[in-house]
RNA sequence: GCGGGCGUGGCGAAACUGGUAGACGCACGGCACUCAAAAUGCCGCUCCCAAAAGGAAUGUCGGUUCGAUUCCGACCGCCCGCACCA
């Protein structure tokens, strides 16, 4: 026979033994929150605006609970932000185009549009599962010809403006399937499909100018106060701002069978052309149009040049390379009369930098030192560290590339590095060779143009028909958009819009006469550029307009992973700008506040076969080995690593919201970890988040039984009891709201759980008190309710059925954050520790207005204070007012 | 090689601007309730000596300070980014 012992009854009432049913609410919330449209967002709303976005997702298939991180932090954002009284913008697209979708047209013989849509659908419903307070009206994808149409249109503008232009560029060719390889198709310098050595080929592209804008992007990153310092670094070196000298260096024995008109000297970029006078040769790049005329009369040459290409690109290759040289036999003058210094052609010299070619100086470069010991060139130091000897100090193995004075150089000897720097580029600026300088200052920087053109059918087609006579002839705005045609094919390599029958061939725009489209398409990170200013405007309206667009940019909040700190980011960054400067936008920079979120890591099974294993295909046996559900075969558990599918160390979202809601998972994703860190997904923290969220609907549940189902009105003076509860919850409001601003989710988390254990304690106080006063029924409610809202932005669900319950009016999707009374945040006493020779040894409860000097009286009157002092005065006290006190004895 | 970051209990972590180290949670142990289990609640949970009082401890060693997880130096370990950047 159930028989309650009175213990019992003060901990449980009737109406808490009543689980919260997620699987029954959580729908049920989502319908009422779509049916009122309560995330529609208007342009014309008066509140001041919010911006926060995720990035958007690639429609690769499904989604797993790793992805939901960021899209549940931004979340958290955008409900909080709401309920502190703005217009939020929370807008979800597609990143839609792109070569898994061809890839998946091939190995299945589907559509890429037909296969890309299909995932979208999967997705959005997955997403929409998570009850994200999304605002799906605005919901685009790239592959929309209104989308594509309008990116057209900015490539135009771009090309009419000079931003665009057209190059000799090298891709990667495989030769057996006929394409254009990506980069990361080509696994140990062989195509990833067909396995055969790629080549490098030279086609025809289009560029961004991007490099136009190197100092302008640099100079931005210092207003991105709210960016990472580590993104901003990053970007910072990717730009790769240097400054130097560009120094030309004559031929001393010109070929004989040189062409006319072939160059006469060799133009070097350097840093430190204070190392002049220790220059010992000359280094070009294979890919420098002097070593590729040389290689034209030198088989051995040309072998060389060969074979550095074939070098790897990786840089685990590049490190263990060896340095690899070959000796031209050309020499060049030493603009500065030192010795003639021999011209190789090496492998270490980059053709995108600089000039393509160098000067060595071995005694202070380690790479140049390297080449020089191969090849038994002179090390010559010019510049000696502070203290060492000139008569002694040599360099062997290690390049000296510290500070000192210069020796060994003539006019500049005794001068300090940047003295030297200034006068061989002052002397060098003077000098003449031809009619031009031989030395001119030159900033120089890593950023390379952005090489937008894929063989591809997947993406945006550029809008440009070239024609024989008046050469490439953008497209007509009126024929806009370029279109992708559907009825293409992909049984045969190469790119589907060169082979098309028809597509390709139109009338030049200029002149009537045939001519082809370009048949290559965008890169996708151009449609990435500007998603986010596509999402200001409202749906069915043009894609870029620039009233919405300055009304919602910049971003407040944008949230995605650490793998976009230069690319996407960087590219944003120069669309943003240079729509601005064709009058698109008004603002420069797209993103004010930037926040990279870790990643969501689990466990990895295998089978005795080394067969990866879902998680739901293992089990603890009786003993608790992890075993393979129903074979009951041992099973191994990796470490934890990045879901993914290849090692099906993932969780569906569906499941986790079928067992125990996605309220979980989502607390549970806020839990524990600092958001900009891995994440590990456990049962077990599942497990926890679920206790957690039965423990806060019990405690909604026990006030309502406690004090009533609706909220009494505020007496006019607490007890002890009820003023303590109150202050907590206050505190609460104003330091949770603390911690979303700030994005702190798990100390957030942390706080709420020290606030229920304080409520829990009130709630068993009441019960055991018998008589709940009108103080503490109002201080119960109160505390509920700032409890449900608190908690609202994070597991938005069970704070509506809470609401519901606790009498509160309309949705708590739309109520406001609870406001905090300055006079409960203040306390009127202080507990201050008491060190004695820094270790605490007592406290003391004093008002807070207490001066220093009543503090330290009440100090020195403690017993272990006395004891420790001994009859003797104190050699200093410190007294630091509303922290501590250290008695120095 | 270059650049950046991080080391705190069995685990995830907290500690504001140099001021009580380990909040909060997980795991674990004990107890209560139950025929029993689940659920829930209470207690304990860095180490040493323990009855208490103490002492040690934030990777290691040193420095600055009344006081250091926090600042500085050296070392050890781990992680991330990179395009040999002239």
């Amino acid at each position: 026979m159930f028989r309650p012992n009175s213990d019992w009854l003060l901990r449980r009432h009737p109406m808490s033994t009543e689980r919260y049913n997620a699987r029954e609410a959580e729908p049920r919330w989502q319908k009422v929150w779509d049916e009122r449209g309560i995330f529609r967002t208007r342009n014309d709303d008066p509140r001041p605006k919010y911006y926060v976005l995720e990035m958007f997702p690639y429609p690769s298939g499904r989604i797993h609970i790793g992805h939901g991180r960021n899209y549940v932090m931004g979340d958290v954002v955008a409900r909080f932000k709401r309920m502190k009284g703005f217009n939020v913008l929370h807008p979800m697209g597609w990143d839609a185009f792109g070569l898994p979708a061809e890839n998946a047209a091939i190995e299945r013989n589907t559509h890429p549009g037909v296969w890309t849509y299909e995932n979208i659908a999967t997705m959005r419903e997955q997403l929409k599962l998570l009850g994200l307070s999304l605002d799906w009206s605005r919901e685009i994808a790239t592959c929309d010809p209104d989308y594509y149409g309008e990116q057209q249109r900015i490539f135009l503008e771009f090309l009419k403006n000079g931003f665009v232009y057209r190059k000799e560029s090298e891709v990667n060719w495989d030769p057996v399937d006929n394409t254009v390889l990506a980069n990361e198709q080509v696994i140990d310098g062989r195509g990833w499909r067909s396995g055969a050595l790629v080549e490098r080929r030279k086609l025809n592209q289009w560029f961004f100018r991007i490099t136009a804008l190197a100092q302008e992007l640099l100079d931005g990153l210092d207003t991105l106060e709210r960016w990472p310092d580590k993104v901003r670094l990053m970007q910072r070196n990717w730009i790769g701002r240097s400054e130097g000298l560009h120094v030309r260096f004559a031929l001393a024995n010109p070929p004989a069978d040189a062409p006319a008109g072939s160059p006469a000297d060799i133009k070097v970029y350097t840093t430190r052309p204070d190392t002049l006078f220790g220059a010992s040769f000359l280094a070009l790049s294979p890919g420098h149009p002097m070593a590729e005329q040389l290689a034209g009369g030198n088989p051995a040459l040309a072998a060389f040049v060969e074979e550095c290409r074939r070098g790897g690109t990786s840089t685990a290759e590049i490190e263990t390379q060896e340095k690899m040289g070959f000796d031209t036999g050309l020499t060049v003058r030493h603009p500065l009369g030192g010795p003639d210094l021999p011209v190789y052609v090496a492998n270490f010299v980059l053709m995108e930098y600089g000039t393509g070619a160098i000067f060595g100086c071995p005694a202070h470069d380690q790479r140049d030192l390297d080449f020089a010991r191969k090849y038994g060139l002179t090390v010559t130091p010019v510049v000696l560290p502070p203290g060492a000897d000139p008569a002694s100090f040599a360099v062997a193995d290690v390049a000296y590339d510290g500070e000192g004075t210069l020796y060994h150089s003539h006019f500049l000897d005794g001068l300090t590095i940047p003295e030297a720097k200034e006068a061989v580029a002052a002397r060098l600026e003077d000098q003449r060779l031809g009619n031009e300088p031989v030395g001119e200052r030159a900033v120089n920087f890593r950023l390379r143009d952005w090489g937008i053109s894929r063989q591809r059918y997947w993406g945006c087609p550029i809008p440009v028909i070239h024609c024989a006579a008046c050469g490439p002839v953008p497209v007509p705005e009126d024929q806009l958009p370029v279109r992708l045609p559907d009825d293409v094919t992909f049984d045969a390599p190469g790119n589907p819009l060169d082979r098309h029958p028809s597509w390709k061939h139109v009338a030049c725009p200029q002149c009537g006469q045939p001519a082809t489209r370009e048949t290559d398409t965008m890169d996708t990170f151009v449609d990435s550029s500007w998603y986010f200013a596509r999402f200001a405007s409202e749906p069915g309206t043009r894609p870029l307009q620039k009233a919405a667009a300055d009304h919602w940019l910049p971003v407040d909040q944008y949230i995605g992973g650490i793998e976009h700190a230069i690319l996407h980011l960087l590219y944003s960054r120069f669309f943003t700008r240079t729509l601005k400067k064709i009058g698109r936008v008004s603002v420069e920079e797209p993103f004010a506040g930037l926040f990279t979120q870790g990643m969501i890591v689990h466990e990895t099974y295998k089978d005795a076969a080394g067969k990866w294993l879902f998680p739901e295909e293992v089990e603890r046996d009786a003993e608790g080995r992890p075993v393979k559900v129903g074979t009951g075969e041992p099973v191994t558990i990796g470490a934890p690593e990045k879901m993914s599918k290849s090692k099906k160390n993932v969780v569906p979202p569906e499941i986790v919201a079928d067992t125990y809601g996605v309220d979980c998972a989502r607390w549970f994703m806020l839990s524990d970890t600092p958001p900009e860190r891995d994440s590990e997904w456990t049962s077990a923290g599942i497990e926890g988040a679920w206790r957690f969220v039965q423990r806060i609907w019990r405690l909604v549940g026990d006030v309502v039984a406690l004090a009533g189902p609706a909220a009494p009105a505020e007496p006019g003076t607490f007890g002890e009891d009820a003023l303590a509860l109150r202050r907590a919850s206050h505190k609460l409001a104003a330091q949770m709201a603390d911690d979303i601003e700030r994005l702190r989710f798990n100390v957030a988390v942390a706080r709420v759980h020290a606030f229920a254990n304080v409520f829990g304690d009130a709630v068993v106080a009441a019960r055991r008190g018998g008589t709940v006063g009108d103080d503490l029924a109002f201080a119960l409610h109160e505390a509920a309710r700032f409890l449900v809202r608190a908690v609202a932005p994070s597991v938005p669900h069970l704070a509506e059925e809470c609401w519901t319950v606790l009498g509160g009016d309309g949705l708590v999707a739309e109520a406001e954050w609870p406001a905090s009374e300055p006079s409960l945040l203040a306390e009127d006493t202080v507990t201050l520790p008491i060190q004695i020779n820094g270790k605490r040894r007592a406290d003391i409860t004093v008002p807070k207005a207490a001066s220093p000097a009543e503090v330290e009286s009440a100090v020195l009157a403690l017993d272990a204070v006395v004891k420790a002092l001994d009859g003797r005065p104190p050699k200093r006290i410190i007294v630091v007012p509303q922290r501590i006190v250290n008695v120095v004895a």
